[in-house]
DNA sequence: GATTGTGCTGACCGATCGGTCAATATACGT
DNA sequence: ACGTATATTGACCGATCGGTCAGCACAATC
């Protein structure tokens, strides 16, 4: 719309926002929607509060704008799958995608959980509409590949849920993570070697038979 | 101390304090620390603010009254396991627990998740000191177990959080996981299900050989 | 009946909350 | 140079925050 312009390198106002929007991922997932003060995110920010206001409008919008953009971001890795898929790559594919995402997006993850510990108040009709369906559809081609003797007959919700929680623990629980391996973060291999164990135990454990053995063997390696 | 006296049964300061503790368990974890307040609290408990204060001295005692009395009901059923011990029933036993202490304390579990998602500010000692020797001795017990051949080679670190996080799920995500089934919360048969599966998929996942199928079945009754 | 000690709480404190607004500063078209 | 639109922010608002305290209610002791 207006022209680049510029003459001096003011900030940009999409500069600005993605400064406060990081700002206020930090302090939200910290301590909740309401625990959150614009405050505490304006200093975090580098900006006076009346500055948050003016971009933002209202702390509820800026909440809502930052789940709106973790939705979005989840919505980008979402890959489609058809029963003729094979169930290992799936099932593999999903939990090494939603550990790098936890690892991409930490603060965003943990705003979504802190929302759901909440009572997920703003995100209830998300919940129970797109991702409900979401579910729903992937559970659908899951019993099919249970039909079809591909894997063991295991309820796909529960499946879907157990992949959620043991890869989203590592980065909303860091905390307690880090304090029991006397750790500050996770290293690369920390991550690697996390992944190759749930992949592990929950192919394995669900009897998901290897397709035609490409190249790619080392799939289950144990090891670290 | 005192004699117990009571001539008038006033409601006796047992029952007002636990009373209280119950209103501010449920606040804080919903809201968290910072997004909890002492007038919302004393509303739940039917108390005016100062009575708060009168009985808990001050919001940071009241919380980490809080945390230390969840700490202790944890405590209550960590069971002693050797190298000898059956791998099946003993991580059998660690899944249902986890999921039964889960459904008694659901609100305990939400403090918890939201100390944790905060960076733990006042947990880090017990994460760094109690809880890391806890799962530092059970993480060798399991890798004898693994040495002598019960299961597959597994870091057993990943393995237990790995329990940890898939029977929490259900108590701290319930907003997410009753949004999604479409219902307001998990039956008695949803939690036996979901235990099932859990036991099925992590124990055939890590290689666990059953040992003799006892017919003591109900080792993890949920009655009060 | 006066005294004492404890339970209890309305009123109040300074600080901080989310949000508004008027005033100022800056940039751009003419 | 001027006018207009936008960017910026200090000052302020009523509400609420955690916490203090004086004072009332009341039962037990003398």
């Amino acid at each position: 719309m207006t022209a680049v312009s510029v003459t001096h390198e003011s900030p940009s106002r999409e500069r600005i926002e993605t400064n406060i929007l990081v700002a206020a991922e930090q302090v939200f997932s910290q301590h909740g929607y309401r625990g959150a003060s614009l405050q505490v995110i304006a200093d975090q920010a580098g900006l006076p509060k009346a500055n948050i206001l003016y971009y933002m409008g209202s702390k509820q919008a800026l909440y809502v704008r930052l789940l709106n953009r973790m939705m979005r971001r989840w919505n980008e890795v979402l890959e489609d799958i058809t029963p003729d898929s094979d169930p290992a790559t799936v099932l593999s594919d999903f939990i090494r995608t939603k550990m790098v995402l936890g690892q991409r997006y930490p603060e965003g993850s943990k705003l979504f959980a802190a929302e759901i510990l909440a009572g997920a108040p703003f995100l209830s009709d998300y919940l129970a509409g797109e991702l409900r369906d979401w579910v729903a559809s992937r559970a659908a081609i899951i019993r099919q590949w249970s039909d079809q003797g591909k894997m063991d007959a295991v309820d796909p919700r529960w499946l879907i849920f157990l992949i959620w929680s043991a890869t989203q623990h590592y980065t909303e629980y860091s905390a307690q993570v880090s304090g029991i391996l006397g750790r500050d973060a996770l290293t690369d291999d920390d991550l690697e070697s996390i992944s190759t164990f749930l992949e592990h135990v929950i192919l394995k454990g669900c009897g998901v038979t290897l397709p035609a053995p490409k190249p790619n063997t080392d799939a289950c390696r144990v090891d670290k």
